[in-house]
DNA sequence: CAGCAGGGGGCGA
DNA sequence: CGCCCCCTGCTGG
């Protein structure tokens, strides 16, 4: 709070910024308020005309065009890839693209006029006139600043060591985010050139190929004109030079500064300006040590401590679903138990993980919009972040909690704090007993039950390995699955216990039906209003409401029901059954729930439970 | 108490 | 996966 001189109090909400972009991820992940549908390759995406028009001029003009309160926009030119990659920009700020597809979606970013991407930006708070006050800050505040750079931040910019993984990064700063953008084509040569060392410019960083900008020579090129040494991103010379070595080593150590909290090791990678530029925009401490970190904090704070709400995508799946927009039609967890249960993919996602983790270190550092060119999917910072607030974790536990943790098993999406992660996978071990249950009931030796439970997640693609045991009958062992075989994931003589609870099941897919209980998922979204369902069936049933369909109709009367089971609950008048009776008084009741209400009411009842639920 | 709607487990294909 | 079933909670008469 600042008091200013006329008096009046200025209250600022530090972190307001960064809270926007993280409840805009909730709503979008949720498919709140949703009130534009796009539709593209088959598949639906809800979004909301609020954003679209702020991030788009070719919506903006859409929807002012438009009465409809609810339009379905089919994008016919576009890829889904594309669609959803663009979406997560603007809803996010940043994405991370393949190199292979920059080219489409900078083509779909121009047909969408995507600011920041196709179509010049410009601040709207004009943060110009604040740098002419703030100098020494101003740097760090938007991208034009790079334009005007300071000596420190062309210095900056020559300490983009490259990456000695052959990953090719690049940033480009973002309209979304604080920091004003340019679209690519323009920005990035003005971003990249500093005005006053020639030099630096042939030693920064060309995030973007020659053959990308061949590949897609309009968008493209532009951004790779700056970086004729181009190919350094992916062939790594970060010691072209002993300028590049110092740059390295001083960026080396400036990622160890990030990546002390985070757990995960450091390695050269393209720093941009980090200690610059600060997420929620406030203006930087310039006089600070390059410690970025200390500048994190508030963002990461910020941005995980949501709770329930937690956009699942902040917690560090490995596969792409979890970075860009998923359609109602997505099957989350899929790609992550497929590479757990598979197990092959483990030890090298792993690693991609963090060679994309220490990438987006250096991105949110800069805070720009994130090109990834390192073709792997990407974890999000945020997971590192999260992991890395917990404490005590170490780089393997970070790893190989980032290497198999499905969505589905994220600690929101668990109904957990997310600092309760790190012991969650210990609780899955643990947790009511279940895996001396296992003992008790199967006795099947442990390796077998992993292995069967690797089997399982393998055909049914679903579950994590540890969130279920599995008792065996009569201590039967597994039957073995060949490679290639198929299986439903039922086999006889097998009880599957859910790790979570106390449901157990001898079906696996009731399992995994059972298992959205916890993870709170709901994937199957209605058309006609915000209701989800778990299952389909469920929906199905819904949807009769806004059709108005009553397949069931009774032979007593012209009632009809949509629900079966509501019909022969209403055949009850006319048959006069009455299942629940009163053991005391013989009342008899048509639900079992009027019995319990009745019940209830006898004194008796505390010595004699109910004698249809025990309670 | 009836109607309605949603949640969730069982099970056959 | 799709269908079936049961159960439950809410609402209004």
């Amino acid at each position: 709070m600042v008091k200013m001189s006329s008096g009046l109090l200025s209250l600022k909400w530090n972190h307001h910024r960064s809270t926007f972009l993280h409840v805009l991820a909730n709503i979008r992940r949720k498919e709140s308020y949703s009130d534009v549908t796009l539709a593209c390759a088959g598949k639906f995406y809800p979004a909301h005309k609020l954003v679209l028009s702020t991030c788009s001029e070719y919506f903006e003009e859409m929807f002012e065009r438009t009465q409809c309160k609810h339009p379905v926009i089919v994008l016919k030119d576009i890829g889904a890839d594309d669609l959803e990659a663009l979406l997560s920009y603007m809803y996010d700020g940043e994405v991370n693209v393949l190199q292979e597809n920059l080219s489409s979606l900078i083509k779909a970013a121009e047909c969408l006029k995507i600011k920041g991407l196709a179509v010049a930006d410009s601040d709207p708070t004009d943060r110009t006139k604040e740098k002419k006050l703030h100098p020494s800050s101003g740097s760090s505040i938007n991208a034009n600043s790079n334009i005007n750079n300071s000596n420190r931040d062309v210095h900056r910019n020559e300490k983009r060591p490259v990456n000695g993984s052959g990953i090719k990064r690049t940033n480009v700063n973002s309209s979304f985010s604080e920091d004003v953008a340019q679209p690519i084509k323009r920005r990035r040569p003005d971003s990249r050139t500093p005005l006053n060392t020639s030099a630096s410019s042939e030693e920064q960083e060309a995030p973007v190929t020659s053959n990308e900008s061949a590949a897609a020579p309009e968008p493209a090129s532009p951004v790779g004109e700056d970086g004729n040494n181009g190919g350094s991103g992916g062939e790594s010379q970060p010691g072209d030079d002993a300028k590049s070595a110092e740059a390295s080593e001083e960026a080396n150590n400036f990622l160890q500064d990030l990546n002390v909290d985070a757990g995960v090791k450091a390695e050269p990678v393209e720093v941009l300006d980090a200690d610059d530029l600060t997420f929620d925009g406030r203006e930087d401490e310039d006089a600070g040590p390059d410690h970025p970190g200390e500048d994190l904090p508030d963002f990461t704070e910020e941005k995980f401590s949501g709770g329930e709400g937690e956009d699942p995508s902040l917690w560090g799946g490995t596969d792409e679903t979890d970075l860009f927009s998923q359609p109602s039609t997505s099957n989350f967890g899929e790609d992550d138990v497929k590479k757990d249960a598979a197990g092959g993919d483990k030890s090298g996602n792993t690693s991609s993980s963090m060679d994309g983790i220490e990438m987006r270190l250096s991105c949110v550092a800069a805070c720009p919009v994130t090109l990834c060119m390192d073709g792997l999917p990407q974890p999000s910072l945020s997971s590192v972040r999260s992991l890395s607030s917990m404490a005590n974790l170490t780089h393997e536990d970070t790893e190989t909690a980032l290497s198999w943790l499905p969505k589905s098993y994220k600690p929101e999406a668990l109904g957990v704090e997310p600092n309760v992660l790190q012991s969650r996978t210990t609780k899955l071990d643990q947790d009511a007993n279940l895996s001396s249950t296992l003992n008790v009931r199967g006795s099947a030796p442990s390796d077998e039950d992993s292995n069967h439970k690797a089997l399982a997640g393998r055909y049914l693609q679903e579950l994590p390995p540890d969130s279920f045991t599995i008792a065996y009958v009569d201590g039967q062992p597994p039957e073995p699955l060949a490679d290639g075989a198929t299986s439903s994931g039922n086999l006889k003589g097998r009880t599957y216990m859910c790790n979570l609870c106390e449901y157990s099941t001898t079906l696996f897919g009731n399992l995994k039906t059972h298992f959205r209980q916890h993870t709170k998922e709901k994937p199957f979204a209605c058309s006609m209003c915000d209701y989800r369902a778990r299952q389909q069936s469920n929906l199905k049933t819904h949807m009769r409401k806004h059709t108005g369909e009553k397949p069931y109709a009774c032979e007593f009367c012209p009632y009809r029901s949509s629900q079966h089971s509501n019909l022969k609950i209403h055949r009850m008048q006319h048959t006069g059954e009455r299942p629940f009776a009163c053991p005391i008084c013989l009342k008899k009741f048509s639900r079992h729930g009027y019995f319990h209400s009745h019940y209830s009411l006898h004194p008796e009842h505390f010595q004699r439970p109910c004698p249809y639920c025990s309670t």
